[in-house]
RNA sequence: GGGCGCAUAGCUCAGCGGGAGAGCGCUCGCUUCACACGCGAGAGGUCCCUGGUUCGAUCCCAGGUGCGCCCA
């Protein structure tokens, strides 16, 4: 142990502990009614996914909190598994299948389901694998996955539940619609772009005599299931004529023009065609003015039979048709080209259908109220408070929740139909009708939202529905981290399903950490190729650089990466490496805390007075402030200031200075440990009579922080001496001491001169003399900030006085 | 269109009512018996603009400009 290298490599040393950490059991969470737990449910990536810097950030600020908690003596929970991400893993598993030339529909649902396991065995949860090489201490032996047979028990009560409360129901609404995928999607998985279009401009003659209106649209295709014609009732160009009826073009269907507020006057020409089968804000107003709806266009995207002649074609072919159309008849009046932002599916690219389908539907009303109590009592607090506040009205605003997809790979949805139409609900397959008692039955095919599995995510992990010693010992949790545009979509459902079955919040505090933009500032992606990779950052900086510059990084504020801050942590790491080596090169052989002299007592200040910050700092999720606290009590305290102030001692063979070095450097270890794991393991296995591990040392008690300034002296005296020479007066036999052994002024060369430090001074003199001077701040200032003003003058005077002129 | 947020050193960011800070980069000096992933010093800012409040504004208020994100 004294061939300590020169540098700190952490290849091989992180994995090496990574591996010995989980076999000795230290990341395991069992029921312990002795100690008080604390559990973080994390959330589930997708099965398929790999490691991005989101992880790498949330997985680094959670196993922070995590380490520390457990050094604290906690009994913790860092509870990891997956997400069986319905549409994302049904799209990897189709494109596979397409390169061998089929498709799902070739295999059938079961065969298909049954090779989208086959296919997760090969490629699927290689991301837990990842989660190691970051170091984060999640008891892996617990790995949950969504579509686990327990975890679908789960799933099928929650169903069961909320219909047998009457909160699920079927209805035709308006969806967003992937003519691809051929089913719903939410928010989340669609993506928007800007696109340029043509926007067309119609004129739909009046039904009864002379005259028309213009309307405009960039889909001329739907002109064929217009049902009106809607202007803004304010609209002086048109309030005359709502009540009347147009012709819609090609179909020549009698269509009423209605007035509604909704109608943008600015737009096109400030007549809206309304078309309630493809377009949600026309979906509202039709509904609102009792209008039908028609739909011309079909799952897949094409114009369907509805469309009558055009039945078939492509929609851009239809566009070509209904233009040509209106050219002819003199009825285009112009088309002009139009940017504007169009959805797509995230996974295929293609643009998606607002379009009118058979779903499944959560009613919102009853079930979020308890959890918006919840909030409002502040017995859930989201962090930083302004996503509080979002969250809230994230959730007063939430509509009924789509919870139906028209995919195969996921939770299918336990109904069951007889020839008569009866529908029977149960968790488990029934062998007849409940009403008719047929035993012809089919099982909806639709299956759940992903998102309505992980919202049961903090206690189905825990055994839920059965009442089991894990949930009574780690439900509820303490925290989740995550991002803010998963608040709607995870954390307020998980927060009303736990209130629902679990009669409990599913955790305390929701940290909503903050976003690392691309080095280019927009925003990190994947397919714009501005993701980055973290497993490269671990294999050129090592994970506990990678997780202090990501800490670093993540203030309140987004930031954009930077990989100056991984640099940071790795010097940090180096420089506490060589803090240890120099420890041991000078033969420490004992570990006791026997501070004798003004630097011992007054490292052993500063280390307790850093630890209360970090503890302050922690519990305001302050995570950027820990790690900078962190960074300067190891590099200006212990280094530059203890280690340089007590080499005489360690070399002259002090028995009880290296001892209490030792110690300090422990105490250093302990706070460092839970941010920059591996480097402090690594160390703290190197000093002597080592009989446990780090990661379960017991946190330090913070001591007496009295002596935290008891250097602030000599450290003036040396930044005076190093600017200029002058050799300030120093009281104490032991601040001389100290002053020699840093500064070492009989080697230092002044780099400055004399003269400008004196002219420093002197322009601080007039400066402050000059704020005196002023009868009104005298006045009105507080008195503290006159009397420190003074002292400060004084003190300029009296170091002025000893350059000497 | 609605909501949130940001503009501070070349870069990435702290600070948010009383003398402008850190890390990186840059310049200069150090083969100092742990570390050049080091040590010491230094240069470098109308704290986006315009008003207002105040004895005092980078910080508070109003308006403007530019940028980012979320939602429609």
């Amino acid at each position: 142990m004294s061939e300590m290298a020169p540098r700190y490599d952490p290849h091989g040393v992180e994995e090496r502990w990574q591996r010995t950490w989980e076999e000795e059991g230290h990341y395991n969470a069992d029921p312990d009614p002795a100690r008080t737990s604390f559990a973080i449910a994390h959330p589930p990536p997708n099965v398929t996914g790999d490691l991005h810097l989101g992880h790498a950030l949330q997985l680094s600020l959670a196993d922070t909190i995590v380490r520390t908690r457990r050094m604290q003596g906690y009994n913790v929970l860092f509870q990891p598994g997956y997400d069986h991400a319905g549409i994302s893993t049904q799209n990897a598993v189709e494109k596979h299948l397409a390169a061998e030339g089929r498709s799902r529909q070739d295999l059938g649902r079961e065969a298909f389901v049954e090779r989208v396991w086959e296919w997760l065995h090969e490629y699927g949860g290689k991301i837990m694998f990842q989660f190691r090489r970051i170091g984060a201490s999640l008891d892996y032996r617990r790995e949950r996955f969504t579509m686990d047979d327990a975890y679908v028990r789960a799933v099928m009560r929650f169903f069961v539940h909320l219909y047998g409360k009457g909160w699920i129901y079927r209805a035709n609404r308006i969806i967003n619609w992937c003519p691809f995928h051929l089913t719903s999607l939410s928010d989340l998985e669609l993506t928007h772009v800007d696109v340029d279009d043509v926007l067309t401009y119609a004129r739909y003659p009046l039904a009864d005599g002379d005259g028309y209106i213009t309307i405009a649209t960039v889909r001329p295709a739907t002109i064929l299931a217009d049902v009106a014609v809607a202007v803004h009732p304010d609209d002086e160009r048109y309030r005359e004529l709502i009540g009347r009826e147009v012709l819609v073009p090609f179909v020549q269907r009698p269509v009423p023009v209605i007035g509604d507020e909704r109608v943008e006057r600015e737009f096109g020409t400030g007549a809206l065609k309304v078309t309630p089968g493809h377009d949600p804000t026309d979906y509202e107003i039709g509904r609102d003015h009792g209008l039908p709806e028609l739909t011309v266009i079909g799952p897949d995207g094409r114009m369907n039979e509805d469309a009558g002649e055009l039945a078939g074609l492509t929609q851009e072919e239809a566009d070509a048709r209904i233009v040509g159309w209106l050219r002819e008849h003199g009825q285009l009046e112009k088309r002009e080209s139009y940017r504007h932002t169009v959805a797509l599916c995230d996974r295929c690219k293609n643009r998606i259908e607002p379009r009118i389908s058979l779903q499944w539907w959560c009613a919102m009303d009853e079930l979020k109220q308890p959890a918006l109590e919840a909030l409002r009592a502040r017995r859930v607090r989201y962090h930083p408070e302004s996503q509080h506040r979002f969250a809230i009205k994230s959730l007063e605003d939430a509509p009924d929740w789509n919870i139906s997809r028209q995919i195969w790979w996921g939770h299918q949805i336990p109904v069951w139909y007889c020839p008569d139409g009866h529908v029977t609900v149960a968790e488990t397959e029934p062998s007849a009708c409940s009403e008719c008692a047929s035993t012809e039955l089919t099982r909806e095919t639709d299956v759940l939202d992903t998102w309505f599995s992980s919202a049961l995510w903090p206690f189905a992990t825990l055994g839920w529905p059965d009442d089991t010693e894990d949930l009574r010992t780690f439900y509820p949790g303490d925290l989740n981290t995550t991002a803010r545009d998963i608040i709607r979509l995870w954390e307020n459902r998980m927060i009303f399903s736990g209130l629902e079955l679990m009669d409990d919040v599913p955790f305390r505090d929701v940290v909503i950490h903050s976003l690392v933009h691309a080095p280019t500032g927009g925003r990190m992606s994947k397919s714009l190729g501005t993701g980055l990779n973290p497993i490269a950052q671990i294999d050129a900086y090592g994970a506990d650089a990678t997780r202090y510059g990501l800490m670093k990084m993540a203030s309140g504020q987004d930031a954009s990466f930077s990989e100056g801050a991984i640099e940071e942590g790795r010097k940090l790491a180096n420089k506490l490496w060589n803090a240890s080596r120099l420890l041991i090169q000078a033969g420490v052989t004992e570990v006791a805390e026997r501070p004798s002299s003004l630097e011992e007592h007054w490292i052993l200040a500063r280390l307790s007075a850093t630890q209360r910050a970090y503890e302050a700092n922690l519990a305001e999720f302050d995570f950027a402030h820990v790690v900078d606290e962190l960074y300067h009590l190891t590099f200006d305290d212990f280094c530059d200031w203890y280690l340089e102030a007590i080499k005489p001692r360690l070399y002259g063979g002090d028995a009880d200075a290296r001892a209490t070095a030792a110690a300090a450097l422990e105490r250093l270890l302990k706070l460092l440990h839970p941010v920059m794991p591996h480097v402090t393991e690594e160390i703290w296995s190197n000093l002597p009579d080592r009989e446990s591990r780090l990661i379960v040392a017991p946190w330090p008690v913070s001591g007496d922080e009295s002596a935290a300034g008891a250097l602030t002296a000599v450290q003036e005296a040396a930044a005076m001496f190093r600017r200029s020479g002058v050799l300030a007066r120093l009281t104490s036999e032991d601040e001389r001491r100290i002053f020699e052994a840093v500064v070492k002024p009989e080697r230092a060369k002044a780099n400055g001169n004399a003269d400008a430090e004196r002219e420093r001074l002197r322009k601080e003199i007039k400066r402050s003399e000059g704020m005196l001077a002023n009868e009104r701040f005298v006045a009105n200032a507080p008195a503290a900030v006159v009397e420190a003003e003074r002292e400060k003058l004084e003190r300029y005077r009296r170091e002025l006085d000893a350059i000497g002129d």
